[in-house]
DNA sequence: ACGTACATAACAAACGTTTGGTATGTACGA
DNA sequence: TCGTACATACCAAACGTTTGTTATGTACGT
């Protein structure tokens, strides 16, 4: 519901009854509505890391375990590449409005993206270390480049889902991993 | 006001007291809220396009007309480098719900964010033809990338102003150029 | 005199929150 | 083993406020 009326929409009552329940129930076990939409990003966030990772184009092979795959398969994790994950992000992306309003929302918000800012990190330094992205650059630095270009993806595939399939998402990211890799080749050669 | 209560607190009746007229005015004017808010994003979006464009690093100089410099610019001019760009960044990062959950203001969105797409294509397409870019990929496939980092880029920025001041923004940005102008050497060299 | 441009006042509906109440336990002394 | 005491879990209803919207009034240019 979150994903199609938005957070304007949300309201108590809205959501006891969509989990067939009363509004004296949400407020047993939050002192306001802050508090429960607070948690809701919490949960909606937790479930987000604990949901199986994404893999390659193909299907039965396992997750890619370290260096430029990883970082791809992390990235291709965020873009909204089917209805569910597109769903997913229209509440994510509905979330910045009231979060940017709410300071304590804001900053969980900015731990949450800084902690996937940090697992990137950890995808780049590891393809840094295998010679696949050049280290002249801190892996700090490509993460967060990274995590931009995601998110910047999810925005446009959300508001022009017919410009943006997920052919076109997967692309996008690929050409952006080769201008990443490509400076690093020209490096070696020298 | 829309800059920090964001879209959830914006009412008619705060709307109409911070212009200093009633709610009267309003509906005399907007057969309803909807079509207000449709309004203000409008004269938003018309206000961006017809605002100072920003310039390279120093300040006298006249903005660049063409190629890789023109595309930084166009690119700069979206991130929140300063307390007034972050402040508009914040309203069009929080219209974003809204926009989601109603149709029409989604295809307003997507159509202003294609508008952009366009633009950033011709200076994509002038680099290019200047060899400033490679031109193995399409301009619109590399404006969409462009336009995906800047947005991207802002999100990260307005959660963690602390984390992604202005030159950060500024070097981040310079690298993803940097990236795609990368390739291209390597190709001319063959 | 009449329509446009507003202000003021009132409207029903919906909002977040509070309240009073009813089950269903669980603990414990007699 | 029973009965009292108390906490937890939850519902239904109502609270006062705020919402978007409508209705009515008034000033004024033409």
């Amino acid at each position: 519901m979150l994903s199609s009326r938005g957070f304007e929409g949300l309201t108590l009552r809205a959501v006891a009854t969509e989990m067939g329940a009363s509004t004296g129930l949400l407020t047993h076990y939050f002192p306001n509505k802050r508090t429960l939409v607070a948690h809701a990003l919490d949960v909606l966030d937790r479930r987000s890391q604990e949901r199986p990772r994404r893999i390659a184009p193909g299907d039965g092979s396992p997750p890619p375990a370290a260096g430029l795959p990883r970082l791809r398969a992390a990235l291709l994790d965020i873009l909204p590449l089917d209805e569910a994950a597109a769903a997913g992000n229209r509440i994510w992306v509905g979330s910045w409005d009231v979060a940017l309003a709410d300071p304590e929302l804001a900053t969980a918000h900015a731990a949450r993206y800084g902690r996937a800012r940090a697992l990137l990190t950890e995808s780049v330094a590891s393809a840094q270390r295998l010679g696949e992205l050049p280290d002249d650059v801190a892996a700090e630095q490509l993460a967060a480049g990274a995590q931009a270009f995601a998110l910047g993806l999810v925005v446009q595939a959300l508001f022009a889902p017919a410009e943006f399939p997920a052919e076109r998402q997967t692309a996008l990211l690929d050409a952006y991993l080769a201008g990443l890799a490509g400076p690093a080749r020209e490096v070696e050669r020298l």
